[in-house]
DNA sequence: CGAGTACTAGTTTTT
DNA sequence: CTAGTACTCG
């Protein structure tokens, strides 16, 4: 290659494979990384821009690296220092959104893009805001338009490059049509607010990249080695965006030096408007582009990613792969099948404690993994009634809290005095007595006066109709911005925020004495902490990138306590819970994925789909590939939805395609009294592609040994030396333990036969038959191991 | 006019 | 169950 480092080995080649060795030394031209889970990647693209900096006669800022999330950039800077140095510092590692934010505030005020250079940036409940705005002005009723369906409408046109002119030539539905012309009504606002969504900023960047070329050109020469991770998650206008930049356009064309890191089967944000075709384009649209393949997994036991491929394998529209690793054997998969989620989450916390209490592993060496985020809650309550220290990543809910967003409220008008949304939120927080009857008066007002509000608000006296105490209150309210405006001038970050509480009278407001109080007010200081970080930055630019930060960084990045929910700042030895989605990307020595059911994984919304119902397969895979040693599948016979009514949950499709040779079945049965007969059926080895590796001649690891040993109560689990029969599930609970409490007279539910009682119980051996007399059926006997049976 | 209370309807994943 | 809206009371 470009490079003469054969001769002598050094840090940056070295430890790395071959063709990850390639990788970091195609310096020059276009290149295509695919790259399996657990291959090195980060680790590859590290390298590559250290070797970068070190062949080629290059600054760090000409290095660009995009990630997925902020918390991979933070990653990925660390590994850089560790590396290059302090020079990490200087280089472009963040998000796309972070990056183009960034560009447009440098550029905005210059390319006349309607956008002041202090925007806002609205968050999803704030563009969820401006919709409904948009939709009353329109007189159209939000039951018939949901705001939720529109919004996704107009976001999946900005992610295809649409602004609302385009949109509305293509649509074809009347839904659609509304769609349209809410959106340009909603861009209008989002103008006079002076902010940008989240789509805007990738989109405004293009447009502003497309309709100036000298612009496009400074970037290109800033940018000139330019990174993608996660590219397969890229939607059209990420790609279009990169695509200019390295590639240019004829008349600016590009220096095509672009390195692609992707893999098909962990593509799982198509819904965001992703589209895993990019990777073909990639190819025509850089001719000559070099793929390197990362096959070769570190991170998982050939167990697990057996697991793994046998699930994605069934996706028709994929790449083949081989991965492989050389940590043959492992241990077993367990899959477990609990009666409801409040069992599942009981044997999840179970199973950790026993692991910790052995010594063998750590709280923090765990992840709980689920598809929604609703389905924590149920995981909290066992972790927080056994004392299982935990954390949450992902639900941002720590920014959503009321108290939050107020505070940010205030200081988002302090940088951007035309952000009316913020205006509306906080004008009446604390209680100054103006009721939506006098905003919306004084807001017509300002709208007729053709006034931004804030300015209007000094003159209210003039206002017309208002009543003099309304007036007093608006002018109250003025006087007190008036204040914090002069602060925001000159106060450091803290001291601002500390000012607002003052002045606003919202800390007398939270500090009532109160419980609720003191903890809203404990999330406020909170907040005022990670202010602090900004306190070395001139008082305007700080206040600027705070927000920014808080804008884009309170998504997956965020981790918070379990208990207490404060935002958790440093590595605390605590088990992860955390979606699927948000699981991407990282490891952990043992995962569980909870909620294996048709319905929840694959999620109902896919059922219908066989599109999404392949990412569906591949958000399992993703979870499954996340677990180093230990992968624990579980599944609930019946699951309770907001609040009410259980459902009986049939288990997952993504469990049927595990050969049952990976698999060890444990039960639960405290209050079970049966199983589905899929679940109890027992494995045939003729189900097992031949593709799959047969384990059963490879003898388990010493250190997968000891964790089985620790994983398993009882060891009646096959051992490296009776490897004949290691496929034969036996219940890791004995069955009766069921029948404990079931007796004559019980009351119980069956699916099909209804109501019944318990004439008799039969315990034997390896089954209990149970006899019911059931009110329409009559008398059946059951045998508990097969039967649904629900206490009544 | 504003605040508190009864009802309804909706629930994927995230920058 | 919760958020968000529609209605009633002070």
């Amino acid at each position: 290659m470009t490079s003469p480092a054969d001769t002598h080995s050094d840090d940056i080649l070295q430890g790395l494979n071959p063709p990850q060795r390639r990788a970091v030394e195609t310096i020059e031209g276009p290149l295509l990384i695919l790259a399996g889970p657990g291959s090195g990647k980060t680790r590859v693209i590290t390298h590559r821009i250290a070797h970068i900096l070190r062949e080629r006669r290059v600054m760090p800022w000409n290095v660009l690296a995009v990630t997925f999330t902020n918390k991979a950039a933070r990653e990925m800077k660390d590994r850089l220092e560790g590396l290059v140095g302090p020079d990490a510092r200087d280089l472009n590692v963040g998000t796309f959104h972070s990056i183009c934010s960034r560009v447009l505030r440098r550029e905005a005020e210059s390319a006349g893009l309607a956008l002041g250079s202090n925007f806002a940036i609205y968050d999803d409940g704030d563009q969820l805001n401006l919709v409904k705005q948009a939709l009353r002005e329109m007189n159209l009723d939000e039951k018939q338009y949901r705001p939720q369906a529109i919004h996704a409408l107009i976001s999946r046109a900005k992610n295809d490059l649409l602004n609302p002119m385009q949109y509305a030539e293509r649509v074809n539905k009347y839904f659609e049509e509304v769609a349209a012309r809410v959106y340009r009504r909603y861009e209008e606002l989002l103008r006079q607010n002076n902010a940008a969504d989240f789509d805007d900023l990738i989109l405004l960047t293009h447009q502003l990249w497309r309709t100036h070329p000298h612009v496009l050109r400074k970037y290109q020469d800033r940018y000139l080695y330019i990174h993608v991770d996660e590219f397969q998650d890229t939607n059209k206008a990420q790609y279009e965006l990169v695509r200019m930049l390295a590639a240019g356009t004829p008349e600016t064309p590009g220096h095509l030096n672009i390195c692609a890191v992707a893999d098909d089967d962990q593509s799982i944000y198509s819904w965001r408007g992703a589209n895993p075709r990019v990777l073909i384009q990639f190819e025509t649209d850089f001719p000559g582009a070099q793929i390197v393949l990362l096959e070769q997994n570190y991170r998982s036991t050939q167990m697990i990613l057996d697991a793994a491929q046998n699930v994605v394998q069934h996706n028709r529209l994929r790449r083949d792969k081989h991965l492989w690793t050389d940590k043959s054997g492992g241990d077993k998969i367990t899959i477990h099948e609990a009666y409801n989620e409040e069992e599942e989450a009981n044997f999840v916390a179970d199973e950790i404690r026993t692991h910790v209490a052995r010594g063998a592993f750590q709280y923090r060496d765990f992840a709980v993994m689920y598809r929604t985020n609703a389905q924590s809650r149920a995981l909290e309550e066992q972790f927080i009634r056994s004392g299982t220290p935990y954390v949450v990543v992902g639900s941002k809910k720590f920014y959503e809290r009321k108290e939050i967003k107020d505070v940010l409220a205030y200081l988002r008008l302090l940088a951007n005095t035309r952000d009316t949304l913020s205006l509306q939120r906080i004008i009446n927080v604390p209680n100054r007595k103006i009721g939506p009857k006098t905003l919306a008066e004084f807001m017509a007002w300002s709208q007729r006066e053709n006034r931004e509000p804030l300015d209007a608000l000094a003159t209210i006296d003039a206002h017309p109709t208002l009543s003099t105490g309304s007036k007093r209150a608006l002018a109250a309210f003025h006087a007190i911005l008036v204040d914090l405006q002069s602060a925001a001038k000159e106060l450091p970050l803290p001291a601002l925020i500390d000012r607002v509480l003052e002045r606003t009278g919202y800390a007398a407001e939270l500090r009532d004495g109160t419980e609720e109080g003191d903890e809203r007010w404990t999330n406020v200081l909170e907040l005022r902490r990670v202010a602090e970080d900004f306190s070395e930055i001139e008082p305007q630019t700080a206040l600027a990138l705070f927000l920014e930060n808080v804008a884009l960084v309170s998504g997956a990045d965020t981790t918070q306590n379990g208990e207490n929910g404060d935002l958790v700042t440093e590595e605390r030895n605590a088990v992860t819970l955390i979606t699927l989605h948000a699981a991407k990307g990282l490891e952990y020595p043992a995962v569980f994925i909870v909620g294996l059911e048709e319905g929840v994984l694959p999620h109902s919304r896919s059922l219908e789909n066989e599109t999404e119902l392949e990412e569906e397969r591949r958000l399992a895979y993703v979870g499954i590939t996340r677990a180093m040693r230990r992968l624990y599948l579980t599944r609930a016979f019946k699951r309770s939805f907001y609040g009410g009514s259980s459902v009986y949950q049939e288990a997952s499709r993504f469990l049927e395609d595990i050969p049952p040779a990976l698999v060890i079945n444990s039960r639960q049965r405290s209050r079970t009294l049966g199983t589905s007969p899929d679940a109890e059926r027992p494995s045939q080895p003729s189900r097992l592609p031949s593709s799959v590796r047969a384990p059963s001649h490879s003898p388990f690891s010493r250190q997968g040994d000891t964790s089985r040993a620790l994983s398993h109560p009882s060891p009646r689990v096959a051992t490296a030396s009776t490897p004949a029969q290691p496929d034969v599930p036996e219940p890791a609970t004995p069955v009766p333990a069921a029948a404990d409490n079931l007796r004559p007279g019980d009351r119980v539910m069956h699916r099909l036969f209804g109501e019944g009682t318990v004439l008799k119980v039969d315990e034997g051996r390896n089954s209990t038959v149970v006899d019911v007399l059931f009110k329409q059926a009559g008398k059946k006997s059951l045998d508990l191991s097969f039967a649904r049976l629900e206490k009544a």
